[in-house]
Formats: structure tokens, sequence, C-alpha cells
DNA sequence: GTCTATATGGTGATAGAC
DNA sequence: GTCTATCACCATATAGAC
């Protein structure tokens, strides 16, 4: 059934500036928070060069030089976004297999990455979408870091699979990179077209993982 | 089995600016393919506004300002790369189901699909990425007319699998557009990773046709 | 912390020589 | 057709007042 899961850790608070890093939320880190949303919203919008620190600044209700208090520059503004986006699909994935109790099947298993991967994509599409899309129009060395990041999550859905077809629960023949490239293509490709509106996020996930697990055509009628 | 096709069709030649129209390829012709392949390689690879025409002249072996005689600014540059991506895959995947026998079965005709798509999208791979992913980057004019075109296509795949669940050809319980959006997400994914030293197109198609059909894993092993 | 200047450099596009 | 030179503008980032 539905391994219902929440495990979100948004990950990566930035530690206080100055003091003895008791306080919860001091006004700069308020004001930080609005800008990193502010940026992944504006950046997965209009792409990265396409971006002006005066379209974050609008969004984040401040004037255009009070962005450097918080960020240094541009370059390690959209970085904080990329990361914050690998961060949380990771995260959440990694922490609700790693929950799930020993005797689950691998095709459970699946069905729970699916449901936490749509789930974290969906719920911060944000930063989701920019990490996805806007790599590739990032500074080098930004660029190099975060691919890593991207592909030991890879390796992550990989090694389930794997894992599965050790178990003797894959069908024969599958190519289980392609496998895996094809699903999470497919459940990426929400980001483009997802509304809130529309089906909840358990009931596309549920989809997803009857067409994963069965496929979607009939293997012949005769 | 594997139905091969070929159906190409590059689309859109740009009609010859003065004379008869009988010249195959004047200078100018030539000359405005190069600068239409070097812009959809740099826009694919840097984005719109990453993108400067200075950088594409480069790519073109041409100076920045020699580019305004072939094309008039930067906006009708992308919409002309993004025009082209759209329409090499569209015209590949109908021309091949049009060209299949009425006999065809439906799972032979989205393989037929599923092959098509992804030999056009992996053979101009820079137009098709550019397209994907720089839609959302463009000045609005251009994004609302190449919006359209990419429903119309994304309604014919729905009407594929429309007929083959008329034809009793696909699982029950299947919601046929997001089986649609899987689909293509999966197969667009490859824009990202596919390398031609690794396996061939034709092998990639097979692999993904069997995924749609049949599914990655096996549906309960008890 | 946030503001209002402002410096410095890069951008799309045009003009006119060849 | 392609070049070189240049204009007008907008970008990131900094400095210093409040």
């Amino acid at each position: 059934m539905s391994t219902a899961v929440r495990n979100d850790d948004s990950g990566l608070r930035a530690a206080p500036k100055g003091g003895s890093g008791l306080r919860k939320q001091s006004k700069a880190d308020a004001s930080r928070e609005r800008v990193l949303e502010a940026a992944a919203k504006t950046f997965s919008e209009r792409g990265y060069a396409g971006t002006t620190m005066r379209d974050i600044a609008r969004a984040a209700d401040l004037q255009a030089g009070s962005l450097y208090y918080h960020y240094p520059s541009k370059e390690l503004l959209i970085e904080a976004v990329i990361d914050k986006g690998i961060h949380n699909i990771t995260n959440a994935v990694v922490n609700t297999i790693a929950t799930l109790p020993p005797s689950t099947s691998y095709a459970d298993r699946v069905r729970a990455a699916i449901q936490a991967h749509l789930h974290a994509l969906l719920t911060y599409s944000a930063f989701a979408s920019a990490s996805r899309h806007l790599l590739a129009q990032v500074p080098v060395e930004v660029r190099r870091k975060h691919v890593l990041r991207r592909e030991a999550y890879e390796e992550f859905w990989l090694g389930l699979l794997q894992s599965s077809q050790a178990a003797g629960e894959t069908r024969d023949g599958v190519d289980l990179r392609l496998a895996r490239t094809f699903i999470l293509g497919g459940l990426n490709s929400a980001l483009d077209w997802y509304r809130p509106e529309g089906k909840s996020i358990e009931e596309l996930a549920d989809q997803f993982a009857m067409m994963v697990e069965g496929g979607i055509l009939i293997d012949r009628p005769d």
C-alpha cells in the first residue's frame, strides 16, 4: 500500500554570523531566507543570466545593494539555491528508505522512493527546478561540485534497482541504468506540468509506481 | 520487431531572399544555416540570456555585426531555433506513424513513435535541447506560440494511447495523460545524458519500449 | 541591515567602409 | 555578405550615509 512518509529536513541552515549560535531566527536569518526563496523562484523562472540582482531584490522586498549583505555574489547565491535543491530531494528519499522495515519488498521500496522524490520535488519546486535546469548555465566550479552530488543521488537509485534485481524482483532483460534514467526523467518532468489544483502528489506517485511496476501497455493481446 | 524508420524532413527552409527561388544553396543560405546551427549549440549550452551575439558569431566564424544580415535580432534567432527543434520531432514522429501499415498493433505503433522521437531528439539535440529548456526564458510572444505547438505534439501522443486503450491494449487503471507525460519525460531526459559512444539510439529505443510495455519490476513474486 | 549613489564593464543593435 | 567602430543601455558589485 501507500507507505506514507514525511522526511523533509530542509537542510543547510546557515550558521548565524556573529554570536553564540543560540537564537532561533535573528532578523538577518529571516532576511537571508527570504532572499534565498526569492532567488530560487526568480532563477527558476528566468534562468541564471536572465535573472538580475534587481529582480531578486524586488521579489524579496529589498533594494539590490542590500542583497550583498546576505550573499557576497550572484554566483554564490545560485550555488546556495542549487545546493538546497539537490539536498532536499536526496535527503527526503534516502531518509525515507532508511526508515522502512527491513522486510519491505523492493517493489514497495521503489514505490516509497517515488513518493518521496515526487513530494520533495514538488514541495520545493523552485529549488528543484533551478537545480535541474540551470546547472549547465552556471560558472564551472559551481557546476562540477553539484554534478557529483547529483550523480551520487542517481547511484542511490541504481543501488535500489540492483538490490531489487538480486532479489529476483526486476524483469529480465531490463538495463538498470536506463531504467533509472527513465524513471527519474519521467518523475522530474512533473516540474514542467504539475499544478496543485489537479491530482494530489500521492495520487501521482501511485500512478507512476504502477507504471514502473507493470508498464503501460499490455504485453500482447493474442 | 524494429519497425525501422527515417522520416526526417528538417523542415522550414527559409525562402531565398531575392530571386526566382530556383537555386539550391546560395552563399547566403549556407551562412544562414551555419548561423542557425551555431545559435542552437550556443543557446542550448548557455541559455538564452547567457548567450551573447558575440558567442554565436564566434561559433559561426563571423563577426557579431554580420549576424544581423541573416537574422534581425537575437529574439528572432532563438525563435528560429526553437521552431526547428519542435518541428523536427513532431514531423519525424507523425510521418513515421502515418506510414505504418494499417494492421500495425498499437504496441508496435508506440514502439515506432518512441524510436522516431528518440532518433530526432538525439540527432538534432542542440535544437531539441533549446526547445525544451529555453522556452521559459524567452520573450512572451515567442513562448506562447511554441507552447501551443508543443501541446499539439503531446496531444498526438495522447491520441495514440487512447486508440491503444480503445483496442484493449493498455493496462486497466492507467491514467493516459500521466502515462504520456511519463513516457515523454523519460525519453527527453536522454538529452541530458546520452553519449554516442555508448548504446545506439535503436538499442535505447528498444529498451524504453520494453519498459513502457511491460514495466521494470515484476508485479509480485508471491 | 538597508538604503542611495556610482564605478566599471559588457550587451544588443546600427552605420558605413569594403 | 562581411567587416570595424561605436552608441546607448543595463548589469554586478562597492562605498558610505543612515
